[in-house]
DNA sequence: ACGACGTGGCGACCATCTATGACGTGGCGC
DNA sequence: GCGCCACGTCATAGATGGTCGCCACGTCGT
């Protein structure tokens, strides 16, 4: 492999002058330029990022951490993120926390000590030693999709409680009295304000929370399965279902199918976030929609900011949800 | 941030003993040990990973470049991936390439400028250009899904046209006789094979390949419902249509959907790869079902075994391939 | 001819690891 | 009992590849 001494060797100028070349912000003599130029092409020189990274202490790297990459809520958001990221100059790594704190913590301790630009990361839990740990190092962090109490980070977020909220009303309004929800783990706020909103409509509506018609869940597909067999097992079934994200949706779709319930004659059922392919699916789901790509994006924007002024006050932006009403819902 | 030799100072030994105890692998006076584990936790040190890949020239990131980190059959691929991949000390960073060759080669770049440990690739191209510049840097390379021409790197693929064939056969037996294929870009082996596997089926069955009913997409679903779109409006439409992959057969479905057709009745459907709850689309799509997360395994798999043996020959894995008949194939 | 600006080269520096050498201790043999 | 040898452990120094500040030199214009 060919160091930069190497090229500097071949064209017969300094070390200093070939990382000039490289880097093109200092004016260098044209025809040394193009020596260097060709001294690289003709080595097959590329520059040792992990030494460069070393002596100006910053990488061109954003780590981008996210909860569950097997959903697509958080794969579209990934896209937003590159897109701007890509514009920027950075590029993008994924990690895949899998819900897991431990995978978390092991993916900050590596951002930290590869030095990353950057960190967007929506926490699977709300420990929020590790987040810190990354603030108090300095490193640029933007939180997505779950908020954090007691950490002061840029956050991006939807407007859970609203959509929520939304989403019971409509369920209301259709007649259900005995409207069950499927949320996520206590821990997480995406859960907590989903769960809010769906309380505040009951109370609205003049109905209050049954507790026994709640299923606290993980927000993945066989939870939500799950937390539906318990509520058709468990006392009498409920004529409604919100479930409080997609792959939850799905997977009690799933059980209502299995189970030869016809949705939504027997049970009417609204999810928040989208799911692909929608469209395809019998009945068509009547979903709480949020902006995934835009959330990325606007994340996206923020570490960049935040890079340029590490001391500026936090931002937190909250971008709107609304109800797409399909077949599920509509008796 | 706390150098090795802050904790060196605090510890009252030399930074080579600090870095011996935090390595492990050399045995060190126990008391000293002791005194420099406290002086690490009482500074908050983590090592500087940059200058310690600088140092010893290797790193424990494997990069995984996918072609597109919104198709589940590479997701679940990297969950195979990421399993193996922490039990052997390493962590994955996902690179999304999006299909798209420059970003393709950007993250190589940067994989290799980096120095990453190892690299899963999926090539959204046939230009092995990229793919030899890893190998020539003795960076160990596991290529997936797809097979590049003139590479010598491990390889882990499917049966794929194996696949194509029992899923063409079995439209055949079901009395089709206008059976389109609807495949993926020319240069990519997934694709190429399978459309081989979908000819040699019709050969056997004493139909040949009507080029009307063969249209090359782009292994996206908007692709894959242009591409019945298109079938349907130049000229007699098919009876049945093969899709070489699952966003492909989604977008096709999608398009027979909006038009008012019926599958199977007007259209029979069959996929390559499946597709996350797709029992709950009706119908239910008849798919090849390949083993996902064991074709991530398997790739982890060799990929450290390569970081061993460097010089050792480069396997070819080809995983089976299985049709799951359902609904969309059958009358 | 002098000054200013532009350009190139030298060397320090980033944080860590490893090779080398030195020192101390314990055991064994004479 | 004394001395030597061997082994284990620690510290020192150099290496890793690239960047950047500083200084010196050259050139061009006035």
């Amino acid at each position: 492999m060919a160091t930069i001494y190497d090229v500097a060797r071949l064209a017969g100028v300094s070390a200093a002058t070939v990382s000039r070349v490289l880097n093109g912000h200092v004016k260098v003599d044209p025809t040394l330029a193009e020596r260097v130029m060709a001294a690289v092409s003709q080595l097959g020189y590329r520059r040792n990022a992990v030494a460069r990274n070393l002596r100006t202490s910053r990488t061109s790297l954003w780590a981008v951490i996210i909860s569950d990459v097997q959903n697509p809520f958080f794969t579209s958001m990934v896209r937003g993120i590159e897109d701007v990221a890509s514009s920027a100059g950075y590029s993008v790594v994924l990690c895949n926390s899998d819900e897991n704190p431990d995978k978390e913590s092991s993916y900050i301790a590596a951002a930290l000590s590869e030095q990353m630009a950057g960190v967007v990361i929506s926490p699977s839990s709300n420990q929020v030693d590790d987040v810190n740990l990354l603030l108090e190092a300095g490193c640029p962090v933007v939180v997505i999709d779950r908020e954090l109490d007691n950490v002061t980070a840029d956050t991006v977020l939807v407007d859970n409680e609203h959509g929520a909220e939304l989403a019971t009303t409509h369920l209301v309004e259709q007649g259900n009295t005995r409207i069950a929800c499927i949320t996520g783990p206590q821990w997480l706020s995406s859960a907590t304000q989903r769960f809010d909103g769906y309380a505040r409509a009951l109370s609205k509506a003049g109905q209050s929370v049954d507790e026994t018609l709640v299923r606290y869940a993980d927000f993945r597909e066989q939870g939500g399965y799950d937390a539906m067999a318990s509520l058709l097992d468990d006392g009498p079934a409920p004529d409604a279902v919100f479930a409080t994200n997609n792959l939850m949706t799905i997977g009690a779709m799933e059980c209502l199918v299995q189970r030869g319930l016809s949705v939504p004659d027997d049970v009417a059922i609204v999810g928040f976030d989208s799911i692909p392919w929608a469209d395809l699916i019998r009945p068509t789901l009547t979903t709480v929609a949020q902006p995934t790509y835009e959330v990325g994006r606007r994340a996206a924007q923020l570490l960049t900011k935040r890079a340029e002024s590490p001391d500026a006050e936090p931002e937190r932006v909250v971008l709107p949800t609304s109800l797409q009403v399909r077949a599920s819902s509509t008796r």
